[in-house]
RNA sequence: GAUCGCGUAGCUCAGUCGGCAGAGCAGCCGCCUUUUAAGCGGCAGGUCCUGGGUUCGAGUCCCAGCGCGAUCACCA
């Protein structure tokens, strides 16, 4: 048909919404009634006030009919009709609408209008087709529900089910939400190293990789924690970083071996400044997802309350109020281990079997539809936090839970240099041999340190849990835009 | 890593007791100026995930593998 398939620049273009909403019923009504009149009396002038849009979309319905062609286009604001006809486009134009396959991406230029059925359309005097599709598109009915080619086939995905494509303008819109909260409360803004040479700042395993100029191994980071208290040290007060960490771990519904994080530092702040700027965030992105004071999120069955202040419950009461005896207690801790079918429950250190019976008894006891502060952790399963005054073997941590998902952590950051050592050297020495090989002791860390670090609250936040949990998505996988999968095999 | 479930046309899915491989949509051809997942009529469309095994005969039963999902484990 002597036509480019694949298009060219177009000016002009205005989303399929923008379109829509400038449609004005009394301009169409009275061009139909001009129009009917010139049927019977040839010399009546035909005047057409409509507002004329040019647009662009792909192609995801259409219906021939004869000399008229129906089709819906679509775009990221959503579902245009577009109505062709013989009478109004020049023959080739119509030829071309004639033979248009489903996922071609259209211009289409016209008046505003409405058909018999009242359905709100561009009467197209204007049709060019800007590339030509040449897979065969998804089934129209049921869209593409095989979860593998949704996340393997993105692309395909985000045009065939509209609701993929909000989702993942929600999530822009929530992270930068989340700078803009960070920025007004007069946080800066940072970028620490992803290859790092001693994966710190986390208990989790890394992924390898090498530099071959420098012939070293390096590990992508497991968290930014150790690099951004250096930027304390070097007397940045209020730091944030919003970027990937990666883990070696399985993977489920909450846990993607690349994921995003927010990490914030505040130096003078402490756990509780952390956990007033983490609820003042949340409430905030709740509110602007909710677009209402009121801001209560359906999450599958749960209605999740972000609007009143969050349930705030201290380790050892809940432990205590679920079990029935004190963490103190490690007698009756050892043998609620041991009913719980912890091996060797008499060697091993009390505080991590108390944290075992904790994760086991009372984390599913609190309440999923409120997100709740747990307060008030044991020291010994948290290294970087600092010992409580009065009471050594807890700290000044938190976690933040809902909808059954950890969202993140805060403490009073450690800054003493000696204990600091002395807990990483603890470690090393619980480590088994896979560990060791990654988890070796940051002397530049401990050398920040001993330089002087102001005391300060330190905040990890999961962004993409966060996202799930306002967007009302279930898995991890559909808040991230291209979710690891193993490669096709063959 | 463990257990369970699933894998059939481009897509969404049926397929009975082991007996010729099916439907709708998409595609192709013809007709049609008002359709709303669907105008009307016709045609074509297969590595039944892969490899073995049992059987006269396997989409179906058995074994192994691959992929995806769910649950669990791991994840201070």
């Amino acid at each position: 048909m002597g036509i480019e398939p694949y298009g060219r620049r177009v000016d002009g273009i205005i989303p399929l919404a923008e379109a829509r909403a400038k449609f004005d019923p009394a301009s169409h009504e009275a061009y139909r009634a001009s129009a009917e009149a010139a049927k019977e009396n040839p010399a009546h002038p035909v005047t057409d006030d409509r507002p004329r849009v040019v647009v662009a979309g792909r192609c995801v319905q259409i219906r021939a009919m004869g000399k008229l062609v129906f089709l819906v286009l679509r775009d990221h604001s959503g579902d245009l009709q577009i109505s062709v006809s013989k009478a109004q486009v020049d023959e080739n134009a119509f030829k071309i609408a004639r033979k248009l396959d489903y996922g071609d991406i259209v211009v289409a230029g016209g008046a505003m209008g409405a058909t018999q059925k009242g359905e709100v359309c561009v009467w197209a005097d204007r049709f060019e087709v800007h590339s030509k599709s040449l897979a065969p598109p998804p089934e129209k009915w049921h869209g593409l529900t095989d979860t593998e080619l949704r996340y393997r086939h993105r692309y395909v995905d985000m045009y065939a089910n509209p609701e993929t494509i909000e989702t993942f303008q929600l999530r822009s819109r929530i992270v930068s939400g989340v700078r803009r909260f960070m920025e007004g409360r007069g946080f800066l803004e940072v970028e620490t190293p992803m290859m790092q040479p001693v994966a710190g700042g986390a208990a989790a395993r890394p992924f390898v990789t090498h530099h071959n100029a420098l012939d070293i191994d390096l590990f992508l980071r497991i968290a930014p924690e150790l690099y951004l208290k250096r930027l304390l040290v070097g007397g940045l007060p209020r730091v944030f970083e919003i970027n990937r960490c990666f883990r070696n771990e399985g993977v489920d519904r909450s846990h993607n071996p690349e994921f995003t994080t927010l990490e914030v530092y505040e130096a003078f702040g402490d756990m509780w400044t952390m956990l007033e700027l983490t609820e003042s965030m949340l409430r905030n992105l709740a509110t602007m997802v909710a677009g209402s004071d009121n801001a209560v999120l359906p999450f599958g069955e749960l209605q999740i309350d972000w609007s009143r202040p969050f349930e705030r419950v201290a380790y050892g009461d809940l432990f205590r109020s679920i079990l029935g005896f004190t963490m103190w207690d490690s007698e009756k801790v050892r043998a609620k281990a041991a009913e719980l079918g912890r091996e060797n429950v008499a060697n091993r250190d009390p505080w991590l079997l108390v944290n075992e019976v904790y994760e086991e008894c009372c984390e599913p006891h609190l309440d999923p539809a409120r997100p709740t502060f747990v307060t008030d952790y044991p020291a010994v399963i948290s290294p970087l936090t600092r010992p409580q005054r009065d009471n050594p073997d807890l700290c000044d941590r938190w976690e933040l839970l809902a909808g059954g998902m950890e969202l993140g952590t805060a403490y009073t950051e450690l800054n003493d240099p000696d204990i600091q050592r002395a807990r990483f050297t603890e470690q090393l020495v619980g480590a088994d041999d896979e560990e060791q090989a990654f988890r070796t002791l940051d002397e530049d860390f401990l050398n920040a340190l001993q330089v002087g670090m102001p005391p300060a609250g330190g905040l990890g936040v999961g962004l993409d849990r966060v996202v799930m949990l306002l967007t009302n998505r279930r898995s991890i996988r559909d808040v991230i835009l291209f979710p690891l999968l193993k490669p096709e095999g063959d």
